[in-house]
DNA sequence: TTGTGTTTTATTGCCTCC
DNA sequence: GGAGGCAATAAAACACAA
């Protein structure tokens, strides 16, 4: 027995044993309500009528009173003192608490789930238990409850995973939508690209020697189908002034929620985070370090002979960097 | 009636607190 | 070190289908 605790059910006393004949003898359970049952003072009559224990107290007044109970038990149904001898013998069994008890338990325990030695004792003598079943019961019924308790956090968390992967799923949608928009808005771009640069391959021939003006973009070139365009890189000014032509006209090109998205992104306090799940481990450090240094959303590029460094790639809006092409077309 | 799954009551061993 | 709480578990009681 560990530390030395001393259970009482396990050397029951003599009235512990009654309350196991009492128990065996089973007899409906009566349907009084409980008040009447505490409130008379545990009448023996009440008690007798489930299959609950009684206080030794009880069985004492109810064989001196003579209740029916104990008269049929000692002269009648089952016979003579050696089926009471019996009963008195057979070893202790478990007994279900009746409808009463188990009410009157449940509102105590929702006053408070946790049981003080008075209440216990109270309790215990209110319903006719011992003490220690009443802790029994308590201690079996903050079980329960903490069970019930899992089941329901579970639940909670299960329908805020569920609306979380559903707004998940749509920002996924809403991000290949903008691709696909930003995508067919390059080859836009580039068709326009091509075409003027075959009207002025002509003047472009005649004006060969003469020094160009500052190029809006460092690189536009269309190398051909199935070829890589190359990267277009902008210094910072230059796009920024291209966000306030491009959105600070009286009529915005994009009004509709999609595009939205883009004025929000191209607000610098607004930091974009890319959808981290389609990059590899290697991106996600570089973009991780690249973040950390230059939270504005546009790459903070300043030497452009190195394009692809990761400060030059860092703010691709999770797109291939090819993208970027978009707005040196928008410039 | 019986087999089986579930619920309830009770025990055990360990742990914490005072 | 004793009292009490808790988790794990046993076992009786109960519900119910076949």
């Amino acid at each position: 027995m560990a530390g030395g605790r001393v259970y009482p059910n396990t050397s029951r006393s003599g009235a512990s044993n009654l309350s196991v004949l009492l128990h065996n003898r089973r007899v409906p359970s009566s349907a009084e309500p409980l008040d009447t049952l505490i409130l008379s003072g545990s009448s023996p009559s009440a008690f007798l009528g489930s299959r609950s224990i009684m206080c030794f107290e009880d069985v004492q007044r109810a064989k001196g009173t003579q209740s029916p109970f104990f008269r049929a038990f000692d002269h009648g149904e089952n016979g003579d003192d050696e089926d009471l001898d019996e009963y008195f013998h057979q070893p202790e069994k478990k007994r279900r608490l009746t409808v009463d008890q188990v009410q009157f338990l449940e509102k105590s325990f929702e006053v408070e789930n946790k049981l003080e030695p008075e209440r216990k004792i109270q309790l215990a003598k209110d319903l006719g238990l011992q003490p220690r079943q009443v802790a029994i019961w308590f201690q079996n019924r903050r079980a329960r409850w903490k069970t019930k308790q899992l089941e329901k956090d579970y639940a909670a968390l299960q329908a805020s995973y569920d609306s979380l992967k559903a707004e998940y799923n749509n920002l996924l949608k809403e991000k290949d939508k903008l691709k696909a928009e930003v995508l067919q808005l390059t080859d836009k771009f580039l068709l326009k690209e091509k075409e003027k640069g075959n009207s002025d391959v002509s003047d472009m021939d005649s004006l060969s020697q003469e020094p160009q003006e500052k190029p809006i973009a460092q690189e536009s070139a269309y190398e051909g189908e199935g070829s890589k365009v190359s990267l277009v890189v902008c210094k910072q000014e230059d796009i920024s002034s291209a966000k306030s032509d491009l959105f600070d006209s009286d009529s915005p090109p994009y009004t509709d929620g999609v595009h939205s998205s883009l004025l929000e992104a191209c607000d610098s306090s607004y930091v974009f985070e890319p959808d981290q799940s389609d990059l590899s481990q290697d991106e996600e450090d570089i973009l991780g370090k690249s973040m950390l240094h230059h939270p504005c959303i546009f790459p903070k590029v300043e030497d452009d002979d190195y394009p692809d460094s990761p400060a030059a790639n860092s703010c691709n809006f999770g797109f291939p960097v090819e993208d970027h092409a978009f707005w040196s077309w928008a410039y």
